[in-house]
DNA sequence: AATCTTCGTTCCGAATAATGGAACATTTAT
DNA sequence: ATAAATGTTCCATTATTCGGAACGAAGATT
């Protein structure tokens, strides 16, 4: 492990925790003496991605928004979809999102949220799993080899939880060209999806997502229209056939 | 300068940066031998802050967003504003955001866009100037501490570049108790912006950005009893007499 | 009030990890 | 076909990190 390696993960630290911690905790989570930490805590002070309140507790800084941010702002798919995304979401009144496929991972890359009271709002750039998912079966059904799948974790009692199940359904969403993730995940939660494809590619999928019970009401052709049209409306404009 | 600075050095460089870099660039920008620069990156892609396109080039990762956004996220200002922006944002049709002062500088906090062709789209996490700029009239008016400001650079004619002529006008934004910013920052672009005050403390403040020439269109009382009011209604929220 | 912890910070010799030139196989440019 | 530039690994030298010790300050406990 580098020296690099170790401010990483106070970087990391200070960014899961909500609230600010003290020099000593950081020592205690990272396994060092307080002065290692201290010295390493100084670099990312200088360069604002951790913060100090008045009262010496460390936080994480705010350069690192400004970070994060020109990351989502560079992805042309991101920009693409975001007026389909909002045009979506302003249509239905219920959430859309963009998800890629980063490092073998899935990633929400675009939001555009609902309206309602009860309303899904993934957080972007958190990972999705990808065999309890609905964008997860549209890669493992249209580019397998762009995410990694290693255990099948159960989320909810309606998760697939065998490699054949998976696999029969990945057949079927192959055939039909769209997925769906109904409680696979979380509870009372239901996604439908469809895949962005361009040049014989994949390159992410559109999803929407609410609750349930909104979402038998509101009906799987209905919902799978939707995604199905946005997704296609993303792949015009990437191809630039779109104004 | 540690070894922890060189690989922020590259973390911030990718970042900035719009195209993937080759190792040998990146060695280049830092100054290194390449086996040094790629001794660096390899702890940024085993986190995921880099990331290397099928060419090997890098670029700046994913992760770097996740971070990014729970900066953003575990800020209760920002999420008690986010509605109130919203609404009158919605209302207007122009373009509401949120400042705040931290470590010295001002940096955007959150927002939401108006629906015109034409609009500001401020950068979240960006910072902007303090002397020309409406909200850094307020701060300099109700919280100078907060604030950092050294020399008074002209970016527009309409920059105020004494400290006379800034002092007189933060003066008058003290007494009317909201600042405006007419094309002082960037040519044709106006501001209007009010202070949220709670508990005694100055805690950032709403603007309204648009066009010079709506914002005639608009009407300056207009413009300012919205700013206020938004910065009212925060501050009511986080005070916790608001639904 | 007095004592005992815990804290943040600085210092410094010992231990260790970073450094950068060299070498080599690839790839790109001429 | 030749030359230049690139990505990667290796290794002895060097410079940096490491962490215990020590200190004053701030809280907590008696």
């Amino acid at each position: 492990m580098t020296t690099i390696d170790k401010a990483l993960d106070a970087l990391f630290l200070l960014s899961e925790r909500a609230q600010a911690l003290r020099l000593a905790e950081v020592a205690r989570e990272l396994g060092m003496p307080r002065s290692s930490a201290h010295r390493i805590l100084a670099p990312l002070l200088r360069r604002g991605l951790a913060e100090q309140d008045s009262d010496g507790r460390y936080r994480a800084g705010f350069a690192l928004m400004a970070l994060g941010l020109n990351v989502a702002s560079r992805e042309p798919l991101a920009t693409a979809a975001k007026p389909v995304l909002e045009s979506a979401a302003a249509d239905l009144g219920e959430t859309f999102f963009l998800v890629v496929a980063r490092a073998g991972k899935l990633v929400v890359l675009e939001k555009a949220e609902g309206s309602g009271f009860l309303r899904a709002a993934p957080r972007l750039g958190a990972d999705v799993p990808v065999h309890a998912t609905a964008v997860g079966k549209l890669y493992l059904a249209f580019a397998p080899d762009e995410v990694e799948i290693n255990d099948l974790p159960r989320y909810t009692p309606g998760t697939l939880r065998s490699r054949k199940a998976l696999l029969a359904e990945v057949e079927r969403v192959r055939a039909q060209g769209w997925a769906t993730n109904i409680e696979e995940w979380q509870a009372g939660l239901a996604v439908s999806a469809a895949p962005i494809l361009s040049h014989g590619r994949m390159h992410g999928a559109v999803a929407l997502a609410t609750v349930a019970a909104r979402f038998t009401a509101i009906g799987m052709t209905t919902a799978t229209r939707r995604v199905v049209h946005a997704a296609e409306g993303i792949a015009l404009r990437i191809e630039g056939r779109s104004p």
